[in-house]
RNA sequence: CGGGGCGUGGCGCAGCUUGGUAGCGCGGGUGCUUUGGGAGCACUAGGUCGCAGGUUCGAAUCCUGUCGCCCCGACCA
C-alpha cells in the first residue's frame, strides 16, 4: 500500500459537529468562482481585507498540502525549520531592502516597538535566513543546505484580491539553499524543479512551469508554475510543442516581419516631412496615408523614478505594430541606472498629472505629443520658463510643512533623455516617424539620417500567435495562470551583503550561492478549486480534501439507517479513512447540496437500501454512482483512495 | 495612489429620484405536517439604515466630511 501523505489517518468528524455554514447565495464580496465556493461551502471567512480565517475545513486541506510539500522537500534533503517573522530593520538596511520595502509602494508591514526599535513583520526570509548562514555556515564541508519553513506572511499589498489569491497575510512554504559554488546551486534548483513538479501533480493540480522574470528578489535564473485557470492573474505564453514556455513578463519570441516602406531602401534618409494633423494615432496616421503599423517608429515618453530622487525620462522608440513589455523596460532601466541612483521606484507614462506631483517644473506644452520621433531635443526638457502658471499657483499651498505626498529624496529632473530603441525599431531601413513638431510626419527617415546609432534592444512583449526562437514553426499560444510557486537561482546579492561567507577547500574565504524557493501553500488551495469545480461546489482532489470520504445519513428518522450508518462511519474511521458522517436531522437534499458544495470526493448514502443493507456510492467528481452493499464499501473505497491518496493524474 | 462601484437584521437585496410607518427572499428559534436533490404552514426573535456633522418640524432618503469593502491599473506565492 502507499503511504499517504495526510496527517489525518482515520481522523473523522460529525458534520452536526463541524461548525458548518454553507451558503446559499453568492457573497457579494467574491467574483471569480474558487472565492464563491470557499466562502459559499464554510471553508474561509473575511476579517478584513485581504486578511481570512482558515475555517477547520480549511484547515485540514491546508495541513495536507503542507504535508505533501514536507515529504518531498524531505525527501530532498532539505531541512524543515521555524524562522522569526518580527525581523528587525537593521537586518534589512543591511541588505539594502528596509527603504524599498517600508516606503511608498513598500509592501512590508512595520511597526516601532517600546524602545524606539523599528522592526518589519516578514513579507520574506532572505534577509532572516543569510544572517543565520553567515552565523552557522563557517566551511565548504556543511554545504550544500537547503533549509524551508512553513508559515505565515504578511505583505501589505497594494491590490489584496480574490480572497486566498492575494491575501495580506498568507502561507508560504519558502526555501533556502547555500552553496559552495554555482554548480552545486544549479543542481539543487533543479532538484526543486523536480520536487515542485512532483508536489504539485500529487496535489492533483494541472500545472505549466514557465521561465520568469526575477523581479525584485534580485537573481538570474528563475521559473514560476503556472496552475492553469482562466481567473489567473498572469498570462502565459507556450509553445505549443511544450519546449517554450513564459511568463509574458519574460516572454521572447520573433516578431512578425516588418513590411518595407514601398519606395524602397533610403539608407542614410532624413525623411519626407509630411503633413498629417490631428493624426496622433498610429491608426489614424495609417488609415489617412495607407501605411502598415510595421513601417512605423513610435515613440514613448516616461519617467523612471529612483530612490535618491532622479527622475529620469525615458524616450522609448518601438515598431509600430509593437507593445512595450514594462518589466524588460524596468530591467533595462535599472541595469543601467541602480549603480548610480539606487533603487528603481517606478516608470510611468509622462503626464502632467505625474510632472505636478512631482513637484518638477517640466512645461509640457513644448513636448508635440503624438508627433514624437527618435531624435526628440532634448531641450524640451528645459527648465519651464517663469511666467508658466501652473506649478506657481499650487505648489506654495501644499509645500510649507503638509508633507503629505513628499518623499524623502527630493524629486529633481534629469535634463537629457535615456533613450532606448527596441530592436525591431533599430532593424528598420527607413520608416515613418514624428518630426518632434505638431502636425508633422516624416516619411522614410532612418537612424543614420536621424544621427542616432541606437543599440538593438529587446523592450517588446511577445504575442500570442508570434513564431518562436527555438522554431519558427511554432508559434506562442496565450492561457491565464495562477503562480503557485517560483524558484529562484539568487546567487551571491544577500550573502554578499549581508557577510554570509564561509572557507572553501582552497581555504579561501568567499560568498555563499543562494537559491530560493516558494510556494503559495494557501493560494494553491484556492488554485485547486479554481481548478476543480462544477456547478454544484468543489471537487477536491483526493489528496488534498478535508475528509476523503462523507457518508450521507438521508433520514435520520430511520433507525435503520442510523445504525447502517453508524457502523459504516465507525468501520471507515478504523480503517485509517478520513470520513465524515453527516448526521445532521436535515432532509437529504440539503446533505446532498451540502455535500456537493464543499466537495468531499466520495459520498456514501444510507438511504432506502438500509434495511437490506444496501448503499450508494458517488464520486463528486462526475456523479457517477452505484450500488453495493454496505460491508463492501471499506474495500472499494479503499481501492480507489489508494490511487488518489499517492496523488491521481491530474487529469481525468 | 488614480479611475469605477457599494455600505440597510447572519447572507443576498429592495426602499433613496420626489424626506414622514424599515421591507422582501434566504438563514435562526418553536410547533405541526413532510422526509432521496436547498420542503409546506403557523408563530417568533433579530436592524444605532457604516460613522460623524449639517439642513429640516421631521433624514435610510438631501448636503459635507470620514471610515470600510469590492472591481480595473502598479506589486507578488
Amino acid at each position: 500500500m502507499i503511504a499517504s501523505a495526510t496527517v489525518f489517518a482515520g481522523a473523522s468528524m460529525r458534520v452536526s459537529r463541524l461548525m458548518l455554514v454553507t451558503l446559499r447565495d453568492d457573497p457579494a464580496e467574491a467574483e471569480i468562482p474558487s472565492h464563491k465556493l470557499l466562502l459559499r461551502a464554510g471553508y474561509i471567512r473575511r476579517l478584513s481585507s485581504g486578511i481570512y480565517a482558515y475555517l477547520p475545513l480549511l484547515w485540514r486541506v491546508l495541513q495536507k498540502i503542507s504535508a505533501i510539500v514536507r515529504q518531498e522537500m524531505d525527501a530532498t534533503g532539505a531541512l524543515e525549520t521555524l524562522l522569526p517573522q518580527l525581523q528587525p530593520a537593521e537586518l534589512w538596511e543591511r541588505s539594502g531592502r528596509w527603504a524599498g520595502y517600508t516606503a511608498g509602494e513598500g509592501i512590508m508591514f512595520h511597526l516601532t516597538d517600546r524602545q524606539g526599535r523599528e522592526l518589519g513583520l516578514g513579507p520574506t526570509h532572505e534577509e532572516v535566513i543569510t544572517t543565520l548562514a553567515a552565523d552557522l555556515l563557517r566551511s565548504y564541508r556543511q554545504l550544500p543546505v537547503n533549509i524551508y519553513q512553513i508559515q505565515t506572511k504578511f505583505r501589505d499589498e497594494i491590490r489584496p484580491r480574490f480572497g486566498l489569491m492575494r491575501g495580506r497575510e498568507f502561507i508560504m512554504k519558502d526555501a533556502y539553499s547555500f552553496h559552495g559554488d554555482e554548480d552545486s546551486l544549479k543542481q539543487t534548483y533543479a532538484a526543486m524543479d523536480l520536487a515542485y513538479r512532483r508536489i504539485f501533480e500529487r496535489c492533483g493540480l494541472r500545472t505549466v512551469a514557465v521561465e520568469a522574470d526575477s523581479g525584485a528578489i534580485g537573481g538570474s535564473a528563475s521559473q514560476e508554475f503556472m496552475v492553469t485557470a482562466e481567473a489567473g492573474e498572469d498570462l502565459i505564453l507556450a509553445s505549443a510543442d511544450g519546449r517554450y514556455a513564459a511568463n509574458q513578463e519574460r516572454a521572447v519570441s520573433l516578431p512578425p516581419e516588418a513590411l518595407p516602406l514601398p519606395a524602397g531602401p533610403r539608407a542614410g534618409g532624413v525623411g519626407e516631412p509630411l503633413s498629417t494633423p490631428g493624426q496622433t494615432t498610429i491608426e489614424q496616421l495609417c488609415g489617412a496615408h495607407g501605411f502598415e503599423p510595421s513601417q512605423l517608429v513610435k515613440v514613448l515618453l516616461l519617467l523612471a523614478r529612483f530612490a535618491d530622487g532622479q527622475v529620469q525620462p525615458l524616450l522609448i522608440s518601438l515598431r509600430g505594430d509593437q507593445q512595450l513589455n514594462e518589466v524588460k523596460l524596468a530591467n533595462t532601466v535599472a541595469a543601467r541606472l541602480t549603480p548610480a541612483h539606487g533603487a528603481l521606484l517606478a516608470i510611468d507614462p509622462l503626464t502632467p498629472e505625474l510632472v505636478r506631483s512631482e513637484q518638477l517644473s517640466l512645461d509640457l506644452r513644448g513636448i508635440p505629443f503624438g508627433y514624437l520621433g527618435p531624435d526628440l531635443d532634448d531641450a524640451v526638457l528645459a527648465k519651464a520658463p517663469e511666467e508658466m502658471g501652473l506649478d506657481r499657483s499650487e505648489s506654495p499651498v501644499g509645500a510649507p510643512g503638509d508633507g503629505g505626498a513628499s518623499s524623502s529624496a527630493e524629486a529633481r529632473l534629469v535634463r537629457s533623455f535615456l533613450r532606448l530603441a527596441d530592436a525591431t525599431a533599430v532593424d528598420l531601413v527607413a520608416f515613418v516617424c514624428g518630426a518632434n513638431a505638431v502636425d508633422g510626419h516624416r516619411v522614410g527617415a532612418s537612424w543614420t539620417g536621424l544621427g542616432l546609432r541606437p543599440e538593438p534592444l529587446d523592450l517588446r512583449a511577445a504575442q500570442s500567435g508570434d513564431r518562436c526562437l527555438h522554431d519558427p514553426d511554432q508559434c506562442l499560444q496565450a492561457a491565464r495562470g495562477i503562480e503557485v510557486g517560483h524558484i529562484f537561482q539568487l546567487g551571491r546579492k544577500y550573502s554578499e551583503a549581508l557577510g554570509a561567507r564561509f572557507t572553501n577547500e582552497s581555504g579561501v574565504d568567499e560568498a555563499l550561492w543562494m537559491g530560493c524557493y516558494g510556494i503559495g501553500v494557501s493560494r494553491l488551495a484556492q488554485a485547486a478549486v479554481e481548478q476543480h469545480h462544477d456547478r454544484d461546489g468543489i471537487c477536491w482532489p483526493v489528496a488534498i480534501a478535508p475528509f476523503e470520504v462523507i457518508v450521507v445519513i438521508a433520514n435520520t428518522q430511520e433507525q435503520a439507517q442510523v445504525e447502517l450508518a453508524e457502523g459504516l462511519y465507525n468501520e471507515l474511521s478504523a480503517a485509517g479513512v478520513e470520513v465524515l458522517l453527516d448526521d445532521r436531522s436535515e432532509r437529504a437534499g440539503v446533505k446532498f447540496k451540502d455535500a456537493d458544495l464543499i466537495g468531499i470526493p466520495w459520498r456514501v448514502v444510507v438511504g432506502r437500501g438500509a434495511a437490506t443493507g444496501q448503499v450508494e456510492l458517488v464520486r463528486r467528481a462526475g456523479s457517477e454512482k452505484c450500488e453495493l452493499p454496505a460491508n463492501a464499501v471499506r474495500a472499494r473505497l479503499e481501492t480507489e483512495l489508494s490511487r488518489g491518496r499517492a496523488g491521481e493524474p491530474a487529469v481525468r
